[in-house]
DNA sequence: TCATCATTGTAGTCAACGACAACATTGGCA
DNA sequence: TGCCAATGTTGTCGTTGACTACAATGATGA
């Protein structure tokens, strides 16, 4: 491991690892495999035989992102407790890794995908909001959510906290506490998701 | 015009047109100034005579993006009629602008800016959702729109419309139409707008 | 009318980058 | 043990943003 006359050993690893730092630091833009590759100590075209070219690190960094993302989000979802509060889970937790990994959510989201690894991130993507479809659809059950497809009631969720997101990354916020936006939005979309004439919840 | 021996004319508006359709077609990072000067037929530095770097021409764009985003809003926000179908005619008008204008969008509301027009793009992004906020307040007068800042309800509206945007550039929202995905959540944002104990509107 | 000079465009240069090709080293496997 | 695929290196090319020095232009004012 300290040794590495030659071969690095877990370039790979290393690579993604730095690249992730880069990226929280500076965002995608100020990513770049040559000064990559003199963080670690490795020559100018190591990296290639890793990742084919810039884009295939970015992607690899998303599908890292949305594997990270999709576990926190689960454990909200599998939390125990009643629907609306797991909705709630749901949606802080979200915030939380927006917020704190800006950056690379952006990454994750924004189409600028290779073709092969735009399947994969698509599909990873779609992971997120089935989870919080399945949620919904145990709302349904219990009678906290209203009727409809819990995969496009998921979308509308999904859209609340993702464009939350975005407002608070972009500085759009002001001086409005990112928590105290996060609840109103919360209380708006549990509200919006109520089965109309039952009482929206505080 | 069609002279142009030495001087351009204008070439600062002719860069802003060009690098307007390059950001639809091939976004921000397909945006090369030297490719700009190419096109324009001038030498590769002329644009920095107008755009002190890439950042500049880019924050301009943006600039130029919200101007005639928030002109259209307004006129939304103006049109006659009741605050729920204002509202909605709002949101779909931003989700219009929105994926038509893709790429420009990204631009202007990602927080990749220059110190000094961060502080005009702000201001800019800002209108946007005070156009959004009167509206929510002449609800509040008509009792249409529950209790609240209409500024922070504002930006959960917001954060609803714009967060269905970026899923829907991004690729997630699947088979789902897009004017569909659009109304579910008018739907539902109405619906969580409203007060409590009044029926959710259709 | 003409000199002046700020504005606007040009030519040249530099360092950094992504990408590629040719070559070197290593370690595992037959 | 010798071969070979995986992995890392060196060298190079074309592109880019940024900077500097220089040139053309046209408006201003004597």
């Amino acid at each position: 491991m300290t040794d590495r006359s030659y071969h690095h050993g877990n370039l790979r690893s290393a690579l993604l690892e730095r690249a992730e730092e880069v990226l929280a630091a500076a965002g995608a833009e100020g990513l770049s495999l040559r000064a990559l590759a003199r963080d670690l100590g490795v020559s100018h075209a190591a990296p290639s035989r890793h990742f084919r070219d810039r884009q295939a690190l970015l992607d690899a960094l998303a599908v890292g992102g949305f594997t990270r993302l999709n576990a926190r989000l689960q454990a909200e979802a599998d939390a125990p407790g009643p629907v609306a509060a797991r909705l709630a889970g749901l949606g802080r937790a979200y915030l939380d890794f927006a917020v704190t990994h800006a950056p690379l959510l952006d990454l994750m989201f924004t189409a600028k995908h290779a073709e092969g690894s735009s399947e994969e991130l698509r599909e990873l993507g779609h992971h997120s909001m089935a989870v919080a479809a399945g949620l919904l659809a145990a709302g349904q059950q219990e009678g906290a959510v209203r009727a409809g497809d819990p995969a496009r009631l998921a979308q509308v969720a999904f859209s609340a906290l993702h464009g939350l997101a975005a407002l608070a990354v972009g500085g759009l916020l002001d001086d409005t506490p990112l928590p105290e936006a996060t609840e109103l939005t919360l209380d708006v979309l549990l509200a919006g998701l109520t089965p109309v004439a039952a009482g929206a919840g505080g």
